[in-house]
DNA sequence: ACCCTGTTTTGAAGTCTGTCAAGCTAGAGG
DNA sequence: CCTCTAGCTTGACAGACTTCAAAACAGGGT
């Protein structure tokens, strides 16, 4: 059993896109993406993401230097975003490698477009 | 001493703007830019925040119906919206009227642009 | 086989969050 | 001035979150 890392959002079901600024969003997409801005709603996570995307991958033991917080704790965050559907890990001999799942990343981009914006007028 | 709506969160603070996908984030912008994330993290403000942003303006009259909760909550989360600086709030008359300060919008999206993405090969 | 390093899991403590009930403030209209 | 409606604030409570120490797990080297 390989209970390894496995991501729990499942992207396809983040209906696709529309930026809520342009139609506001039902309560089942909501549920849905609000755990991915709520794993990036911690300082600690925020900046773990911003160092994992920031370069193709990382190694756990190139993250954790960077805070003054123990080795379980940042494991704990990095757990969240994979949970969130925002990161993949990978195991390669002793060290873990971290990496961006850029469509979650484009996801959580296009929904806050403001692109053709609504402007006044109504949507009428 | 009105001490009605006033934002918490300085978006001129928020070192402008460059994709977490481009340069990490130091701790300093994660702890000011975590809060709007944050915000947007909870499913019922995030269908606030994109019922707010799909029209001009709108009344709390209009938003409450929608959610099968107290009116107290709904002001709460509104509140944390604000707070984040994600909103503005004016009273007119009977009614408060709610905007989205596109700013704070853009500055969120900003950060998550894969734009000129890193790919493989290294920072070098 | 043993130990050493890197990473995750578990368990526990303290803090923060989401929610409601009750009470309060602001404006409209008599 | 009184009352009614819209919305906010306070207080309280259950549940979730962040963090660490201790222990477990995974590979590599001796």
């Amino acid at each position: 059993m390989s209970k390894q890392v496995l991501p729990v959002v499942d992207l396809n079901a983040v209906a696709c896109c529309s930026p809520i600024a342009v139609r506001p969003m039902d309560a089942e997409q909501a549920t849905v993406v609000a755990p991915m801005f709520k794993a990036l709603g911690d300082p600690v996570r925020l900046r773990l993401m911003s160092m994992i995307a920031s370069v193709p991958e990382i190694c756990v033991c190139d993250l954790t230097p960077d805070f003054d917080l123990s080795g379980p704790t940042i494991s704990h965050h990095l757990k969240v975003l994979r949970e969130a559907g925002l990161v993949d890990a990978e195991r390669r001999g002793t060290w873990v490698w971290y990496r961006v799942k850029p469509e979650a990343f484009r996801q959580l981009g296009a929904l806050l477009e403001i692109s053709t914006a609504p402007a006044a007028g109504g949507t009428a």
